[in-house]
DNA sequence: CAAAAAATTTAACATTTATTATGATTTCCG
DNA sequence: CGGAAATCATAATAAATGTTAAATTTTTTG
């Protein structure tokens, strides 16, 4: 609940992550706005269901899940997760109500963009509106690959699937791919974000641990082998949209 | 295949649906660039995932499927249906690349909206480009929803409140509720649309038929219980964001 | 470091949903 | 109108996943 509140004056490097789908120009003009940072520690909900908001938020580090309560089951559904170098919560600008929580997943920093400040600078700026808009876009592309795996996916290639999402959003915040990959989740968290319970996600793990995929342990996400754990989650990375920039620099 | 191209030449008055977000005055500038309609045939392959857009559409009559290439099932996945009312992918605007096919699922008519001179009138009206903005971040909201339902309901749970949202995006397109509603819907879209098998969509729909809330038959859709709908599908409505006016006349 | 709490693993079993197949019904079309 | 095709209903069976519970491991905290 408590939450350190800090100021930052840097934003000058723009993160990478989703946010470089904006020009060195374009960032420069937003950067500005993002005086004001808080930090949270895990496990926290930073914003609740139902509130009006007056800001968004831009994660620079940790993990955030957008999460609702669940239709049956004891525990909740992620809708959606963020990764850093994106917004979290960008389409309560024009929308205002939340309608899912934000949950910090992760030792957390975030960076606050008021609304006000906000709407001047797009008024005064199509192109950078434009590719804000487009940045709510991909989120809802995603929505759209998450309804798929969540539908229309066995356990085994839903939860390769997943990890190779995972996997290629941090590879994109780092702006390169690594082998060993820091993962805040637990079990459950994968179990919230693709529609299974802990246990059928224990043995899936195990399952994927077995086939030489990759390993989930100690905080940490190991690919053994990231062309197999594509091939058996049929991950194709178009829907994400990753700037270019970033994937091959 | 074949399409009926018609011009019409009278979008004055403004159809109900979801385009109620727009106030009169921005219906009417919207209104003069949707000269150019088409009608299709059900089950018509509209615009096919990968193509790039130069126009989006706005669905006058009919529905539409969002449909994506299942993950390991023969079938499709639907991952977002459109009511008259709705633009159809309005997201190709910013976006360009269409990441899913558009389908028509019923005798459909849609009206043509080139993103030139969309481009061209959204440059000088900042509220209007943020009402479409809107307009497809209640898209990604009941995108969130589906993810939902399609992952932490249950069968019966789950077709019940798809029939529910069915119901409340008609009654927001016509303007009003109805207890009997053309569902042009095969049982094969209810499973593709819900993640389910047809075989097991017709025992659920048994189910409610049995339960006394509603009988899907011949093309329609008949509510007997809408309460009792609701409450076996958790239905709550917020997430569709219908604009006020149509839904309190 | 030790105790407590939390998370994971595993197993046995229950339930839900998928699969396959067949017959009945409805819709389409000549 | 009648035959063909599509859709729907139902049943039997199989497979996937959920549930419960207990043991183990890991992490947190005093």
């Amino acid at each position: 609940m408590t939450t350190e509140q800090l100021i930052y004056n840097d934003m000058s490097v723009k993160p990478s992550g989703m946010v470089d789908h904006l020009s060195d120009a374009q960032w420069a003009k937003v950067a500005p706005l993002l005086t004001q940072h808080m930090h949270y520690p895990p496990s926290e909900v930073i914003s609740r269901r139902g509130d009006f908001l007056d800001h968004s938020l831009l994660l620079l580090d940790g993990l955030i899940a957008r999460s609702v309560p669940s239709g049956q089951r004891a525990r909740n559904t992620f809708v959606a997760l963020q990764f850093p170098g994106e917004f979290v919560d960008l389409h309560a600008f024009p929308l205002k109500r939340l309608d899912h929580d934000v949950v910090s997943l992760a030792d957390t920093r975030v960076a606050i963009v008021a609304h006000e400040p906000l709407r001047e600078l797009l008024n005064g700026d199509v192109e950078l509106a434009r590719k804000l808009w487009l940045m709510t876009l991909v989120d809802a592309s995603i929505h759209r690959h998450w309804v798929m795996r969540n539908s229309a996916m066995r356990a085994l290639a839903r939860v390769a699937n997943f990890l190779s999402e995972f996997d290629a959003r941090m590879s994109a915040a780092f702006g390169m791919e690594r082998q060993s990959l820091p993962f805040s989740l637990r079990q459950t968290d994968i179990a919230d974000a693709t529609g299974l319970t802990s246990v059928h996600v224990s043995r899936t793990l195990r399952e994927l641990r077995e086939h030489g995929c990759c390993t989930v342990a100690g905080g940490k996400l190991l690919i053994h082998d990231r062309e197999g754990l594509h091939k058996v989650g049929m991950f194709e990375a178009a829907y994400l949209y990753v700037p270019q920039s970033e994937m091959a620099p």
